[in-house]
RNA sequence: GGGUGCUUAGCUCAGUGGUAGAGCACUUCCUUCACACGGAAGGGGCCACAGGUUCGAACCCUGUAGCACCCACCA
């Protein structure tokens, strides 16, 4: 016997971890068509937060759908080193431990990283177990840890190596002295995209740069004026005609007494500011550009910590930059330079990781030549051989490839992928794949020294498709599951890492990464802000799944957070959110919860409300069969092919009704509309099979023949049995619980509901004529219900002669006294409702006053009813141009309507004559 | 500056040409032998706005407004 609600705690550990040890979640032999996702490795430091914990019920649901389905599943899963952001976390430590990285040096360094690893690796990837995640943790994993491969383990570290190696004879990775983002605190390059440009508050200046000659001066505006310091020239519009006359000539730059020139140049916009421009080739990019064209040598004023360095005039060396621009300022109104300094709204280049003002540097970089590789990869999206579902953000990727720019793949960091260059005496370069190999290739016995960069965190992750599967090995593996059937991940790394993958799969293996392409909604809390910890409005996933007391809730929201404001901010929202903490809906109501909110949106606000919705569907589920098993359980379920079995018309309508929804769900997953499959199931298992089916087989079993009852129990089971399979996919442990009991009564024997055939529609088990005849059974109810005033049991009326699908159903959900069928209702004031051929009347003492008005309402709604639809059909247009199928059932409706409204009016008639 | 998405019931969202939907919340009634994490009945929407196309528009087209996000070199 089921406990009398559901409790999902002790459920899901025991089937998690039967399932694992059973080796369920491994792929099978190389024979069986293959369905394959590549899971975007986490963080190897990270945890599990709302958005991982919705795009893996979304993996792990396609997995399990095909799994079921006969598919040779396999969820690649890993976990990635995260360069920068692990690094910091060590370093943090450290630093709680009064050291910094270099007080370890490097080896030391990378040895702690390790160990940290090691030790902490681990959460996010025990956190998805208790998702359910089904997936293929002994896969690819060299390290042993059932936690699939990692970015940095001896075989992807092979294969990354090998990579860079091949592109570099290809000539498609290059070193050069290179503006490059440049983070000061973490003293490293960053990529473009991991640069935030926000607009903030700032000042904007006009300093006055005298000329030479000392006839007149000019004028120009900065945001920066620190950079003056390194100023090659000043550029004007070359049709400005306010400064035609002083192209050519130099002028004196303020503070640094250096003469530089005033060039004309197409990019400077006369309409803005002064109309001329200083240019700073060394830390502006524009400038740079600039600077090229005219062919200035740039002029770096800062050193890698963005202090002022030994270029600039002595009294600024050293000075941080914020600092010298202070300073630059000062002296410059000192002599009398600074024309004006006003507030202004400007763009500021923060690196993504530290928030820090990030800084244009000259350095030498790694670069990888991306024009060759994006017209591949635009090609095969352009051919559809990838598909982006929802599919407008196939401009979203066509837009950045068009306009790509070179990739910097280069970090001066620790931890990473070291780049395998190797420099001699000279400094001539050489690149691959072990120092030994390269002494050999080019005959060298003098020292080598290896290039101390790292690559880039997204280098190594850009591979993963093909080396997961152990390239550069040639294995069948990557015969069977490359390309992977759909990659699941967010828009935000649509750049980072989507089409990475697809431009250095298809170079290095002539496939595609993955054949579609599902962009996951960004998850948000449930007022549509983002989630974040500065706000507190984080979900940790786990805390939905066990539920966690206000107390509690409050003090890890409020962890972390330094500034009392951001402290204030998160009890608010917790106070006003979760005053009551949150119960524990257990892993299955939130894996629902997320189905149903994955339509194509583009946000999801995640609503508390809804998890509890689906909870509540979860216990509803679990009673239906706690039902169903105190009916079944020890009786003849009708398994025995030989002994008679009799079908009533309710029976082979939820059958049909099974049928159908089988085939909504088929579809909703093939279009990536869970939200659809989790719908269909709901209303499927609510609606139809316990509002209607299960009351109605309390009657059958009650008052049913033999063979009656034999056959309502077969359906019972049988359809439940169904439904759970079908909803395992997005369900899978109470349904894996339910399906151990329920399996067996419908001679269904196995280990579990994970290997056992999805359901298929039976087209052939949709049955019109039931389906029909319910429908008026189901309206006679309605209506009856309708009369009904209180619970009390009272004789019921009914003409038109229905049969026993309607009776049955008045019986059992109307619960009537006694059921009359008669030509004629008898005259009384009781209240009466037509439905087709049918009048309902419920003998209960009304005031024929309120009967009258009730009776005249409707007739009224009826006429307008009736107005409508005759004017559409006087409408020679109408009648004209549209369908055939339209017009008639606007005829049809009018006539039942017409027919009802006569009833009513009779029945109005009949009514006792006002006093 | 360019681009994308969104605007439907109090809230969270479906609905892409043919009589406006779901869940939650709300009102009333009901502890009847699967379930009060329940059952029954109900209230609630000029589908952001303005034009256009069409016999017919929440849906297609154009424009406007608001919100959100992405990209971009105006100092």
């Amino acid at each position: 016997m089921l406990d009398k609600s559901f409790n999902p705690a002790g459920i899901e550990e025991r089937w998690y971890q039967r399932w694992e040890s059973a080796g369920y979640f491994q792929h099978r032999n190389h024979d069986t068509p293959a369905y394959c996702i590549q899971l975007p490795p986490p963080n190897v430091t990270g945890t599990l937060h709302m958005g991982h914990a919705f795009q893996q019920t979304l993996m792990d649901a396609l997995i399990r759908y095909h799994r079921m389905r006969g598919l040779n599943t396999n969820w690649v899963v890993g976990t990635d080193h995260a360069g920068i952001a692990t690094q910091i976390v060590v370093e943090r430590q450290l630093q709680d431990e009064g050291k910094s990285r270099h007080d370890l040096g490097r080896e030391k360094f990378v040895e702690r990283v390790w160990e940290w690893k090691q030790q902490s690796g681990s959460t996010i990837t025990r956190q998805m177990r208790r998702l359910g995640a089904s997936a293929n943790w002994t896969y690819a994993d060299t390290e042993g840890q059932k936690a699939g491969y990692f970015t940095m383990d001896a075989k992807m570290s092979r294969a990354v190596v090998e990579v860079f190696v091949q592109l570099f004879e290809q000539k498609l990775i290059y070193r050069g002295k290179r503006l490059v983002n440049w983070d000061p605190v973490l003293g490293t390059a960053v990529s473009d995209l991991e640069v935030d440009t926000e607009e903030e508050d700032g000042r904007i200046w006009e300093i006055r740069y005298p000329l030479e000659d000392g006839s007149s001066s000019i004028s120009v505006a900065t945001v920066r004026p620190e950079t003056m310091l390194g100023d090659v020239a000043v550029a004007v519009h070359p049709s400005d005609s306010r400064y035609q006359a002083m192209v050519g000539k130099r002028v004196k730059l303020p503070l640094t007494g250096r003469s530089i020139p005033v060039i004309a140049d197409d990019y400077v916009d006369p309409e803005f500011g002064t109309g001329a421009v200083k240019i700073t080739p060394g830390h502006d990019f524009n400038d740079y550009q600039v600077g090229r064209r005219h062919g200035f040598e740039p002029i770096s004023v800062m050193t890698l910590e963005a202090r002022i360095n030994d270029q600039a005039p002595a009294k600024y060396r050293g000075h941080e930059r914020f600092a010298a621009r202070k300073q630059v300022i000062e002296d410059l109104r000192k002599e009398n330079l600074l024309v004006s300094e006003k507030p202004y709204r400007l763009r500021v280049p923060r690196s993504g990781r530290t928030g820090v003002i990030v800084e244009p540097m000259l350095t030498d970089q790694w670069f990888v030549a991306m024009e060759g590789l994006a017209a591949k990869g635009l090609e095969v999206v352009a051919k559809g051989e990838v598909k982006f579902f929802p599919e407008h953000w196939t401009k979203t990727y066509n837009e950045w490839l068009q306009n790509i720019q070179d990739w910097c793949i280069s970090r001066q960091l620790w931890w990473g992928h070291q780049i395998p260059a190797w420099y001699d005496e000279q400094g001539k370069i050489y690149v691959g794949r072990t120092e030994a190999e390269i002494k050999q290739k080019h005959g060298l016995t003098g020292p080598l020294k290896r290039d101390p960069d790292v690559l880039d965190t997204w280098f190594s992750s850009a591979l993963v498709p093909f080396t997961s599967l152990g390239w550069p090995d040639k294995t069948k593996d990557l015969d069977t599951f490359l390309p992977s059937s759909v990659l699941v991940t967010g828009f935000d790394i649509i750049f980072f890492w989507v089409a990475r993958m697809v431009m250095m799969t298809t170079h290095f293996t002539g496939k595609v990464p993955f054949r579609h392409v599902y962009i996951n909604a960004l998850v948000r809390d449930a007022e549509g802000q983002k989630m974040s910890k500065s706000k507190g409005n984080t979900l940790d996933p786990l805390d939905l799944i066990d539920g966690i007391a206000f107390d509690q809730l409050l003090k890890k929201s409020k962890q972390g957070l330094l500034k009392a404001e951001h402290q204030q901010k998160a009890e608010a929202y917790v106070k006003s959110h979760f005053a009551n903490g949150i119960p524990a809906f257990g892993t299955d109501a939130l894996r629902f919860t997320f189905a149903s909110l994955a339509s194509f949106a583009r946000t999801l606000n995640f609503d508390l409300g809804r998890c509890e919705g689906y909870r509540n569907f979860c216990n509803k589920l679990w009673n239906a069969t706690r039902f169903v098993l105190m009916n079944a359980e020890g009786k003849d379920c009708g398994l025995d092919e030989n002994a008679p079995v009799e079908l009533s018309t309710w029976d082979r309508w939820i059958i049909s009704r099974l049928q159908r929804t089988e085939a909504e769900v088929e579809q909703a997953f093939a279009e990536y509309r869970f939200d659809n499959a989790a719908n269909a199931i709901y209303q499927f298992v609510w609606d139809e099979y316990c509002d209607w089916y299960v009351e109605i087989a309390k009657g059958q079993l009650a008052k049913g023949s033999g063979a009656a009852q034999r056959g309502t129990r077969r359906t019972l089971v049988r359809v439940l049995e169904t439904a759970l399979r079908l909803a395992h996919p997005i369900i899978p442990f109470i349904t894996e619980e339910l399906w151990q009991s329920v399996g067996p009564l419908a001679g269904k024997n196995g280990d579990t509901i994970m290997l056992q055939r999805y359901p298929k529609s039976q087209p052939e088990k949709i049955d019109g004529a039931a389906e029909a005849e319910v429908a008026i059974a189901k309206e006679v109810v309605n209506a009856a219900r309708n009369l009904k005033t209180d619970a009390k049991r009272v004789p019921l009326y009914i003409t038109g002669a229905p049969g026993p699908t309607t009776l049955g159903a008045l019986e059992a959900l109307v619960r009537p006294s006694a059921i009359h069928v008669v030509a004629a209702l008898p005259a009384s004031d009781s209240p009466v409702a037509v439905v087709g051929p049918h009048r309902v009347m419920l003998q209960v003492e009304v005031d024929p006053e309120v009967e009258r008005e009730r009776l005249s309402k409707e007739s009224a709604r009826l006429e307008g009813e009736i107005q409508k639809a005759k004017e559409k059909l006087a409408n020679r247009s109408f009648v004209d141009k549209a369908p055939a199928k339209v017009v008639d059932e606007h005829r049809a409706r009018l006539a039942a309507h017409e027919a009802t409204l006569a009833k009513l009016r009779e029945q109005l008639g009949r009514l006792s004559a006002p006093r």
